[in-house]
Parts: structure tokens; sequence; C-alpha cells
DNA sequence: GGGTAGTGACCACACTTGTAGTCAATCATC
DNA sequence: GATGATTGACTACAAGTGTGGTCACTACCC
């Protein structure tokens, strides 16, 4: 069933896992200097999250206020799994290993690997 | 122009990257396992990836060999990189902490990212 | 040398996706 | 209370995708 969000629809969800509970206008609003859409569309865009479940809605007046029924974490963690799986083998090394390569790693990044890996270790 | 490779074309191309050079019927025996595909998706998949140029292929009698037109490596750097910058702000780092937090990461993983991680810092 | 099986070219068709239009209801304003 | 703006519901429509069918051709087998 795993809930398909696509490329579109991940900019509306963006918006309401940052803040949750707008309404279309609002969220039309957020969007305003990222994506050139219609209001039309991004209510249609609403909709279908909502139907697929992504999306729960509460009455608001004549309006509803939509919020995400996925969570971000749980979203991300899906998506970066079925890519591992798809073109990895389901390894986490070679995939680092390619970014690494194709575009670096940030100071940063090795930081944290490295912290993490030294928790993951004991 | 960036040749997108679709979940299905993509069994193909894993085929053809392991051993370029097949006609259709050894796709299709190749895949026999995997996925139950008449030979008529198989073939029409064939066409549109070398319609859009992921594969190229050469005459062999009446039939046609096809090999990937794309590298295995940089289709998969792509797909990273796209991933990473859709949902992960372009960060490597927090991609693994998603990863191994959700399935954990085997010891070869670990090995394999420590190395690299040895290697980038100098 | 006629049948058969396999080939690529082309066609089909339902479903998804991106993008937006229409419509009837309703809230706010004059 | 008529008008205009806004809302969700429904509709549209082209491109992409998954899945497979038809057809004309040809290489091989008996």
């Amino acid at each position: 069933m795993s809930l398909q969000i696509t490329t579109a629809e991940l900019e509306i969800m963006k918006v309401l896992w940052k803040t949750p509970g707008l309404g279309a206008a609002e969220v039309a609003e957020a969007l305003e200097n990222k994506q050139d859409w219609s209001i039309r569309t991004i209510k249609t865009l609403l909709s279908r999250l909502a139907e697929k479940g992504a999306l729960t809605f509460e009455q608001d007046g004549r309006r509803y206020l939509y919020s995400p029924a996925v969570e971000e974490r749980a979203y991300q963690t899906k998506s970066a799994g079925q890519l591992v799986d798809r073109l990895f083998g389901g390894r986490a090394a070679p995939l680092v290993a390619q970014l690494a390569d194709a575009r670096g790693l940030s100071d940063d990044d090795i930081e944290e690997l490295e912290a993490l890996l030294g928790r993951l270790k004991q």
C-alpha cells in the first residue's frame, strides 16, 4: 500500500511538515517563491494527498486545515530504504561511497558520520 | 535532459549492466524468475529505453543486441544525489543516520564507511 | 517449399501525474 | 439582500508508465 508521494506532492508535504494545520491558501502562500503554481493546482494536490491518506484535514468554517498524516522521518526513511534496495543491493556503504565520489562530503558530514559510527560500534 | 529510467525499465537495465549485448529473448530469460513479464512487455521496455537513449543496439541478423548507453555507476550517483537533494537537504550524514536508525548497518557497512572516512580525512 | 516460431514496429488501454478549469455553495461587504 | 471573492468537489487533458496485443517479415525445420 506503500503511499506513493510524487515530486509535486512532496513540495506540499514539505510545507505542511514545517507548519501543520494550514489551509489551501496558506500553503499557496508558503510556496509562492518556490513554485509557480495556480491555487487550483495546489488544491488538487491537497485533495490527492488527502485521498491517499498522506494528509488529514479538519474543518474550519468552510475550509479545511491540512496536516501531515505521515511523519517526515518515516517518509525519508522509506525513500532512502527504497533507493538503497533498488540500486545498492540494500547496503549503505556503497551509497555513501558514490556520493562522496561524485560530490564530496562536507566536513560536517564527515564529522557526523564518524560520530555515528562511533555510537554504532559499541 | 536527465534521462528518466522508470522502475520497470530499471529491471531491464540491471540485466544489461550485468551482461551487455543481449537480445530481447535473453533479457526475458534473465528476468524469468524476477519478473512475470510477457516477452511483449520486455520488448516494449527495450524499445522505450533505446528511444530515450539509455540503450544502444546493434543488428545481429534479424534481431537487436542491446547494451547500456548509461553507466550503472553514473545512474546510481545521479539517483542518490537526487534523493539526497530532495529529502535530506543535500547532506549525506542524515541519510546514513536514518538508514542506520531504521534498519541498522551491517558490520561490513560500518567497516567500509570507516575506511572511506579514513581516506577522506587526509 | 510450406509451416512455425521468433523479431522489431506499431498500436492499445488503463492508470498516474502535472497542471489547471468549472461549478455550486458560502462568507463577507456594501 | 445583491455582489463578489473564496472554498472544496468534480472534471479535463496531455504526457508518462505498466502491461500486453497485432502485424508483417524472415530464418529454420521437416
